[in-house]
DNA sequence: GATTGCTGTTGACAGTGTCTACAAAGTCGT
DNA sequence: ACGACTTTGTAGACACTGTCAACAGCAATC
């Protein structure tokens, strides 16, 4: 016993917290004063670390990005090597809708440029590198004659605001409305099959 | 002079100043006292009309929705009678994105479940209605030969994810990281066209 | 060893949502 | 007509929030 736990600087230490309490009592639970008290600390401590709230929920959100880029890259390595790239985008589209519906709290986080600092540097740098994941797996596509004439950027765009409605809708509940009895995979295969259009093995 | 302008019953004319304040000045703007200082009452006053602030902003979302589901039908009436019904599928989930850029803070309101009620009523019906606007366009384009057997309210959902995520990521401005020189227009008709995979006719 | 910078505490201030007590004003039954 | 009751708005309180300034301990540095 007596392990090293209080050793953890602050500021990892809050990020921490800040994950553990997004995903137990979701984003309106998101204070100073709860995070603080929550990590041991006075209410007045994170701001020798963060310059305020914003700024704190960004490096978080810079966390969650770095989750989905992994999440991609993790997928894809589990696609067979002679796999067409059209499935290996589907299969990376596929991981970033389960992503988000893993951890509902933090992908809502995510995309919400009210809520936090979206110039941070940090955010900034991961959300690009998590959409250069998509990107190159768009151009591979189109290596394979996949829409090879339009730019790629506006084409990874639009299979990223697919993929990102569906996360969205689905994380937070907008579907139990109107298609109650959808079920996830199933929704999923179609929009992919829809939006990549795959004639050749679908990914199901 | 002297119009008859505090007639107005109190509750209305909060769902109004709610979004007026909406447009001017944001989301995070929005507050129960500064719609009741604006609307000139008493902090007090709208809470005899709404049990609590999630309730008002339930309401004006509800008015979002029907704004919506007017917009989508308003630009079906502008579609020639002899087009295709994918085509007038494609013209609904156009009219989708525009409404949402043309209010991007509304838009935004109306998918945050942790701010607004969701279980309201009036709330729950109008997004269900606007729902049911694209059900009926997807069922007609299933009838002319878009993928007849499927599910479709599976496939409405998957329409309604693709135009969703294009409308949020640019009405929050998540385009401009990664795409910053696209053009709405192209993007969405790009979406459209991978979505519905109109080979006949597109639309532009 | 005195000084300086870093990190955390404490207290303050304005702002928030929501509750209760109160007042004015209209409505209804008799 | 008049008292009782409901409605609608006000005023104050409470707990909570983000953020700032003043302070304390502690490490390092010259």
């Amino acid at each position: 016993m007596a392990e090293a736990l209080q050793q953890e600087p602050l500021d990892e230490r809050l990020v921490g917290v800040t994950l553990g309490l997004l995903a137990d009592e979701g984003i309106e639970a998101l204070s100073l004063r709860r995070i603080a008290r929550r990590a041991g600390v006075s209410h007045g401590a994170p701001l020798r670390h963060y310059r305020g709230l914003s700024h704190l929920l960004a490096e978080v959100a810079a966390r969650g990005f770095r989750l989905l880029s992994a999440a991609i890259e993790r997928s894809s390595a589990a696609v067979p090597g002679g796999a067409s790239s059209r499935v290996r985008l589907a299969v990376a589209g596929r991981a970033y809708v389960e992503a988000a519906v893993a951890n509902p709290g933090l992908f809502a986080l995510m995309f919400r440029p009210d809520a936090l600092d979206v110039s941070d540097p940090h955010f900034e740098r991961e959300a690009t590198r998590a959409f250069d994941h998509l990107l190159r797996r768009v151009r591979a596509a189109q290596e394979e004659g996949w829409h090879p004439s339009r730019d790629p950027r506006v084409l990874a765009g639009c299979v990223w605001a697919a993929v990102h409605g569906l996360a969205t809708l689905w994380a937070q509940g907008s579907f139990l409305g109107p298609v109650p009895d959808a079920s996830l995979d199933e929704t999923i295969s179609t929009t992919l099959e829809l939006v990549i259009s795959s004639s050749d093995g679908g990914n199901q």
